[in-house]
DNA sequence: AATGATGTTATGCATGGACATAATTTTCCT
DNA sequence: AGGAAAATTATGTCCATGCATAACATCATT
């Protein structure tokens, strides 16, 4: 059950000293070599594990300024994104997606805006349904970037989710997601197999390859679910 | 703009040739040795490069079998959590909060068991509103236990929120963090001036110290409220 | 007094070497 | 042939050392 490892050890007992305000917030703490010395390893040890701490935000770390407990911390949540499919057959329940609508078109002016696109572009518009055990989970709407993916012209959307194909052959290099609530309309709740008005969790996502735009989906949730994580 | 730093030249030149599908999802990568002797650097520095990337989930690697390129990669998204107060201000906008009630009782069991707590605890049950430029932002819902934080019953709960509090005197070692979609009740579409059955974001968090847990909350946001995140 | 040059110091990063550990492959024994 | 033992190998970690860089402190110059 221990932690083999000097730099964990380290790590262990330096939020040991905050939690119990031996240091406490704002503290200026001792510097690399003298905790090098107090726990008689390298100082790049000691550099491992207090990166990590000022990396998950409870630590400030300034050049010269030395290195303080975070008085204020932003504490870093990590959330794991999986593919839909993971995470439903994860809850043990069996998957199912469906295809909707698609449709080669231009994107609207918000749409390209989201997508930091200036000009008109050849994208692909799905509207699609993922199934857990044969009830609707997620509904989602999605503008995929033909310039970015121009096999997905070719792809069977049918036996493999454009969620799942993306992620398996374009792997992003940067995005960004916005979580918001929002009331079912009459054909999202139709969609969903729940009430018009019903308050649905909303992820939009974002994707880019470097400069280029990949793709942009809202992702409406049945209601219910909740999305984990921890700090 | 660029990186003078070797181990995020070559972070980034990994990025790039698994981008541009030079190597495709699932390839086994060059070992270290080999990376370090075509990069001409230490061993250690590409481990650094290779490290980070695994641990953004776009590398899989295991001790002898050798690094491979994600076939289904999970992607960890970060989150900054912050003090309201400066999520307000950084907006531009004035913050001011109000207790609504303040009362000193034992908690119901699914509170308890959200805290994981089997028996009855002495716990502070708070209710508050988060005002940006004098309107509601948030309503939460606050339970603390009272022997993790025996100060909070000496604190000016008019004066700094109980959220800024815990935040700045008890950094915590742990926490959980779900997110939800939720109709608003009469009495809190009131409290957030909105109508009943609008569609709200929530928060619930729960953090402890070790294994005492210290306050768990629920966080309803007004309308419109988006929670933004980058990959 | 304001400005600028210089020194000091703590962190950030890199190196080259070493041992530890896990998982695979090969070898050897029954 | 089957299975156990040993060799192999890639990653994980560590050390001792050194240079680089940012930021603060000090002192000198205008």
């Amino acid at each position: 059950m221990s932690e083999p490892h000097p730099w964990q050890t380290i790590r262990h007992e330096v939020i040991r000293r905050i939690s119990e305000r031996i240091w406490p917030p704002g503290t200026l703490i001792p510097s690399e070599h003298e905790l090098a010395r107090e726990f008689g390893c390298a100082r790049a040890t000691v550099n491992r594990a207090l990166r990590e701490l000022a990396e998950g935000g409870l630590l400030d770390r300034r050049r010269k300024a030395g290195t303080r407990v975070a008085v204020a911390p932003v504490r870093k949540a990590k959330l794991d994104i999986n593919v839909i499919r993971f995470d439903v057959e994860r809850r043990g329940a069996s998957y199912r997606h469906s295809l909707i609508e698609r449709r080669r078109t231009s994107p609207s002016e918000p749409v390209r805006s989201r997508l930091k696109l200036g000009h008109a572009a050849d994208m692909l518009y799905l509207r699609a349904l993922h199934l857990a055990d044969e009830h609707p989970c997620i509904y989602e709407e999605r503008w995929i970037h033909l310039a970015a993916a121009p096999e997905m012209l070719e792809v069977d959307l049918e036996s493999i989710s454009a969620n799942e194909w993306l992620v398996r052959n374009l792997p992003f290099s940067s995005g960004d997601i916005a979580l918001s609530a929002a009331n079912a309309s009459a054909r999202e709740a139709a969609l969903l197999e729940t009430s018009q008005g019903q308050a649905l969790f909303v992820v939009e996502r974002t994707t880019w390859q470097g400069e280029c735009p990949i793709t942009s989906v809202r992702m409406l949730h049945a209601p219910g679910y909740r999305m984990r994580m921890t700090l």
